[in-house]
DNA sequence: TAATAAATTGCTTAACTATGCAATATAGCA
DNA sequence: TGCTATATTGCATAGTTAAGCAATTTATTA
């Protein structure tokens, strides 16, 4: 693999992450281990409406990411590849703080329960403006649970 | 985990997804796997500008997939949890078509070599514009190989 | 054919993201 | 005290993304 090929694949796989970077395309993804459904039974699970749902769908089939099957005039989407939903699975339970690990790991589910997330609209950084603002997300939510920097 | 718990992860999830969606951060992160870097270390294997990379450390540390260090003049990131790379790793091991896969699965890596990444201009589903333009990206690289849909 | 159901598409708006450049810290050294 | 190296910040700009709504397509059924 030269200079060029092994520059892709970086960007091969941040196209990836941001197909799936999205909550109600992930909740989708997730359904969708479950066998395939049609795009109402979808828009439903993902608490969302039908042409919302029909998009994020679009997405994901553009970039193979999942497959679609007509029967009357229903859509059936189903997974194109199990295996890239289960590292992205395993990525989500790392982040929920590992079923039974300890310690560290374990604590970092209090992100989730943040008061960031809560609509409280404390900064990530106290006292300043969040320095995400104008990078990737207005509120950071802290993937990990903050500590005292050196 | 109630129902409002549960919707979070999948935020959690993307807000992850979004902070190393993007190829210079993956680069950076990636290298990190190796200890701790500076920052004009960092700029040089990313192969990007100080300025421009001093802003995706300053994302990945908001977010705490980073930390850094200061010493003298001289800041030092190094990665917060190895476990989360390690999942991303595997990601990236799947979109390249795993080392010693063999069928489909190795030919995935076709997707790094087509001629959309070559600056060909050839759109995604030939005859018609890429519907991905006004949602993920442009030009969508396919994650996965293309294959005849039923 | 008309009516209905299931999806998709186009359009608009508000918000977010990436990049480069210039300016500004900060720490060590002559 | 200057001078330099290392890094961060602010700002402007062009481009991207998410969501809702209305209109349209497609297939089934009366």
């Amino acid at each position: 693999m030269n200079r060029k090929e092994s520059e892709d694949i970086y960007e091969l796989h941040a196209e990836f992450c941001k197909v799936i970077a999205n909550s109600t395309r992930l909740k989708i993804v997730s359904v969708l281990r479950g066998g395939e459904q049609s795009v109402g039974t979808l828009a439903k699970a993902a608490g969302s409406s039908l042409a919302n749902v029909s998009q994020h769908l679009r997405i994901l089939r553009d970039h193979n990411v999942l497959r679609s099957r007509k029967e009357g005039r229903t859509v059936y989407y189903r997974l194109r590849d199990p295996r890239l939903v289960e590292a992205c699975e395993l990525t989500r339970t790392i982040l929920l703080g590992g079923i039974q690990e300890r310690g560290t790991l374990a604590r970092r589910s209090e992100a989730i329960r943040s008061p960031i997330e809560k609509g409280a609209g404390v900064p990530a950084l106290p006292g300043r403006t969040s320095l995400l603002a104008s990078t990737v997300t207005k509120h950071p939510k802290p993937i990990l649970r903050k500590e005292k920097q050196s």
